[in-house]
DNA sequence: CTGTAATCCTGCGAGC
DNA sequence: TGCTCGCAGGATTACA
């Protein structure tokens, strides 16, 4: 799956090439995603210009108003949307690309992959595709920015940058599960999925088992650190590409290459030459070295 | 509150 | 070559 850094680099590299354009129309496939895409949708975004991009956790919102915020500010109140509830900050498309979704911008004369779920037909001759094999991801339309921020507040914690290292200490010292279990949940710190979970406590030097209640404050501090550092440098190399991940504009990830216990059960520990070990956690393979991490 | 397992899907590689 | 099995960047739900 996409975590955090592989739907940061989504969202900048569609960013260029999705602000500023005007939907046209929406194609939907029959096969339905995690969130059935309802017809009304399609109509609703038809006509829309894309405001913004953004990422929040591992979900993407794009933005859209009704008309170019400037030009010619008069005219028509597009009568089809008033009905919607629309609050002020107009609507908003909500994707997750679940494990194996995949968002990109291409020509609309290129040819069309199995699995492509969702086409948005730009006003250049460019189509926003969404494609997602497994179909774990989900894309939904929302008439409000209230209705979104809502969802997003009720199912996300802080991002992992904006992580108060007071709060967290708090919340990971009063609970009594596996640190990987926290990692994991989504309302605790957004955006941290299998891979940077276990990276990010290898580099704590924190075994995943650990009980969150058995950390001192300086293992919880080292731990945010640690988040912070991996997601940052996983960005900069674009993500990690394994099978299905791509970019926004089909390029893959190269953090992959760098992953020190994620993936590499049986080899040797880049620190201390042990091997590297594997156990259930969480419902997920978790990766670690014994020695290095307790 | 925990952990565990099943569920939603398709595809791929390992092992026989 | 071909089959079955287990596993995969996620999230949610049911149950012990």
């Amino acid at each position: 799956m996409p975590e955090l850094p592989e739907v940061e680099t989504v969202v900048r590299d569609l960013r260029p090439l999705l602000v500023g354009r005007t939907i046209e129309r929406v194609v939907c496939g029959k096969r339905k995603l995690r969130t059935p895409w309802k017809p009304a949708w399609s109509k609703a975004v038809a006509g829309m210009i894309v405001d913004a991009i953004r990422r929040r956790g591992k979900w993407i919102v794009v933005d859209l108003t009704p008309r170019p915020p400037s030009l010619k500010g008069k005219g028509e109140q597009s009568p089809s949307l008033l009905g919607e509830g629309l609050g002020r900050g107009g609507s908003s498309l909500l994707l997750h690309l679940g494990m194996t979704g995949q968002l990109t911008v291409v020509s609309a004369k290129s040819e069309k992959q199995d699995h492509t779920h969702l086409v948005f037909s730009l006003d250049n001759g460019h189509e926003l595709r969404f494609r997602d094999v497994r179909r774990f991801g989900s894309a939904e339309w929302f008439a409000s920015s209230d209705a979104l921020e809502a969802k997003l507040n009720n199912t996300l914690g802080p991002e992992p940058f904006d992580l108060m290292a007071e709060e967290w200490h708090t919340r990971v010292s009063r609970s009594a599960r596996c640190l990987k279990a926290i990692l994991l949940d989504q309302t605790v710190v957004a955006g941290v999925g299998n891979i940077y979970a276990d990276e990010s406590c290898y580099l704590a030097r924190l075994h995943p088992q650990r009980r969150g209640d058995s950390l001192s404050k300086e293992d919880c501090e080292r731990l945010r650190i640690a988040i912070v550092d991996v997601l940052t440098r996983a960005i900069e190399g674009r993500g990690s590409t394994i099978k299905d991940y791509i970019g926004g504009s089909g390029l893959m990830g190269t953090y992959q290459g760098e992953f020190r216990v994620y993936g590499r059960t049986g080899e040797a520990c880049l620190n201390c030459s042990r091997t590297i070990a594997m156990m259930r956690l969480a419902g997920r393979s978790s990766h670690f070295c014994s020695a290095c991490q307790r």
